[in-house]
DNA sequence: GACCGTACCAAGCGCTTGCTTGATTACGCT
DNA sequence: AGCGTAATCAAGCAAGCGCTTGGTACGGTC
């Protein structure tokens, strides 16, 4: 054994999110992620199998720390207004730990979809609408929140303003995600009318 | 002259923009763009100059309209709550007007910009972000919008929600996009709790 | 009826892509 | 010292890319 393999493959992979994060899937070449590790092109195959096998791992790890720390949320004894800011700041956290997955899911969800490998991304996305309109209707139910806006259509609005925060949104010590948190739940449960 | 030669190079584009806009601008080719119309894909530089010559008319004329009606929104007399009402409106109509160079600059503005001809781009999302700061902050001024809220921020998160609806809304008679402009105002301004 | 411009096809060029191969090196273990 | 394995290089393949070229069919003009 090399005295660091899984250094290698980890720096790889690093090197390959940032990549496809910044120019996209299909516009980033198996060269300039070795170039960027240091190495030649077909050295990258003695760690992974293929360029989707890179993708898959990436988004995998991704998708998996949403969806424990969705449950979590959910398994939590609370009232669906503190769920819903519970569901901002668990998304906002991922977006944090999983930067450049986050953008990858964002930007190429559609040209990995067509991919027969990545199939699964559908129904990790029905997953999540299903746990946000849980909270949603919860509320509705109880009379915490308003009855005559489409649950369904203020989930996309909430989820794309939360989940593109990763294109702008760069945490400093004077505003966090915490901080961003906050905000986002005011917004959208409180509005920005004085009132 | 052939009896439709202008038609064809809008067929042309319209294939192009949409697939562009479903599988992304560098996965898709010329190839590809020309099955779709029926001829050989040396055939496309008879109407273009080149692929990136196609994306760039199909975006500019997305951002002339967008201009244009921002323009307009913002030379009326009218008072914050409304203009916002109006930005939001007049985004959702761009959105119906050119849905796959929304989705194209939305997905890709990322890989676009970082082309030589693309450039442009960037001063482009500078132009959108200063209307909606104009208006943000006129509010605040005035006292009828919250002062504890970022405007940028503000501005970042309704800004994904609106145009980010190019991805799932499909106006139909039952569910307009005036409907959808009014949920989002009633959402951005007033919040979804009941109070 | 010679001429011209438009619209297209058939073929393929030069280049880049993801990926493969066989040889070579680096290094821990006995 | 010698061996086995992991990691890498050097070279290149087949396929596909955007784009170019030379040629042809055809309607309109004089």
């Amino acid at each position: 054994m090399a005295r660091e393999s899984g250094d290698r493959r980890e720096r790889i992979l690093a090197s390959a999110a940032a990549l496809f994060a910044n120019k996209g899937v299909a516009a980033t070449t198996v060269r300039e992620i070795a170039d960027e590790v240091g190495i030649l092109s077909g050295s990258l195959y003695h760690h992974f199998e293929s360029k989707e096998a890179m993708v898959d791992e990436i988004v995998t790890s991704y998708l998996d720390d949403l969806r424990t720390r969705y449950k979590r949320v959910m398994a939590a004894d609370t009232d669906p207004r503190a769920r819903l800011h519970d569901l901002i700041v668990a998304s906002l956290e991922v977006v944090e730990a999983h930067p450049h997955a986050t953008e990858i899911y964002q930007n190429d969800v559609n040209y990995l979809t067509q991919i027969e490998r990545f199939g699964y991304l559908r129904n990790a996305g029905k997953e999540v609408q299903a746990t946000w309109l849980q909270v949603l209707e919860a509320g509705i139910a109880q009379g915490v929140i308003r009855d005559d806006l489409d649950p369904k259509i203020l989930y996309r609005l909430m989820r794309d303003a939360v989940w593109l925060s990763v294109r702008w949104f760069k945490p400093t010590a004077a505003y966090p995600i915490t901080r961003l948190a906050e905000e986002c739940t005011s917004l959208f449960l409180d509005g920005l009318s004085r009132h």
